[in-house]
DNA sequence: AGAAAAAGTTATCCAATGCTAATTTTTCAC
DNA sequence: GTGAAAAATTAGCATTGGATAACTTTTTCT
């Protein structure tokens, strides 16, 4: 009864992803910012903004700043875990190479349930 | 300069894999079968019938019964071939349970990119 | 400080994909 | 063969998530 159903979206996640990626490099993020580093318009990055601010993962002073709320540091270190879950075994296990494993991990990051994660991490575990 | 871009999203490679399994288990398909087997209404069926018929990958007679192309035929393999190795690897692999293996290789199987797929099967067969 | 550039926002549009309600066609039981 | 039930279709609504164009605000440069 505590949580509230957030509606999360793989773009929403990919948002959100990017906001804590690009809050790791530069003290401040900005809209633009976010639109380089997902290669989408301005105006698609300020809706999804909104929206996630309205949802309570970010802060976001009009015409200024955007900072992720503690859920939404949490929320995003999640998806960013999941996906370098991913990548390391598409490359270390598969044998994938770099470009294809970034690409499909940036996908399968948003599908794969909560159980199967779990059991990745531990057979990546397993072999070392 | 021969392939024509059909364009394929998720949801419509969800209709063609019914229609491919669905007709591995009866002479005909029809509209209510395939609303059935995916959960979701008719109309939501014969739109996305019509789309895959325009496409190529389906003959649809108005009324009537619902039949691969032999492209339709082949590009629905194709992704029955994907959800079953992703599943094959979730549940031997990673020791998912079935009902999650099922779940996740549907939503895997629309974003994982065919070198990644290959190499999946070559790992499967490494195992044995 | 004032103009130009950059950044951010707003207003719309479009396509995809789910839905329900209402209509049409086909099938089936009698 | 006719009428009811089932199936299929059509019309229309909502949401999501991309885009562009136009406008506002902020920043930067001289």
């Amino acid at each position: 009864m505590e949580k509230k159903n957030k509606n999360m979206t793989s773009s929403l996640e990919d948002y959100l992803e990017a906001v804590f990626v690009l809050s790791q490099k530069s003290r401040s993020v900005r809209m633009t910012d976010i639109a380089e580093f997902l290669k989408v318009s301005k105006p698609s990055v300020n809706r999804a903004v909104n929206t996630l601010t309205q949802n309570g993962f970010l802060e976001h002073i009009t015409y200024g700043d955007i900072m992720l709320t503690p859920e939404g540091e949490s929320y995003a270190a999640n998806v960013l875990h999941r996906h370098k879950l991913i990548k390391r075994f598409l490359m270390d296990t598969l044998k994938v190479d770099e470009e294809n494993a970034e690409n499909d991990a940036c996908k399968m990051e948003h599908v794969m349930s909560p159980v199967t994660i779990e059991k990745l991490y531990e057979y990546l575990e397993r072999q070392g």
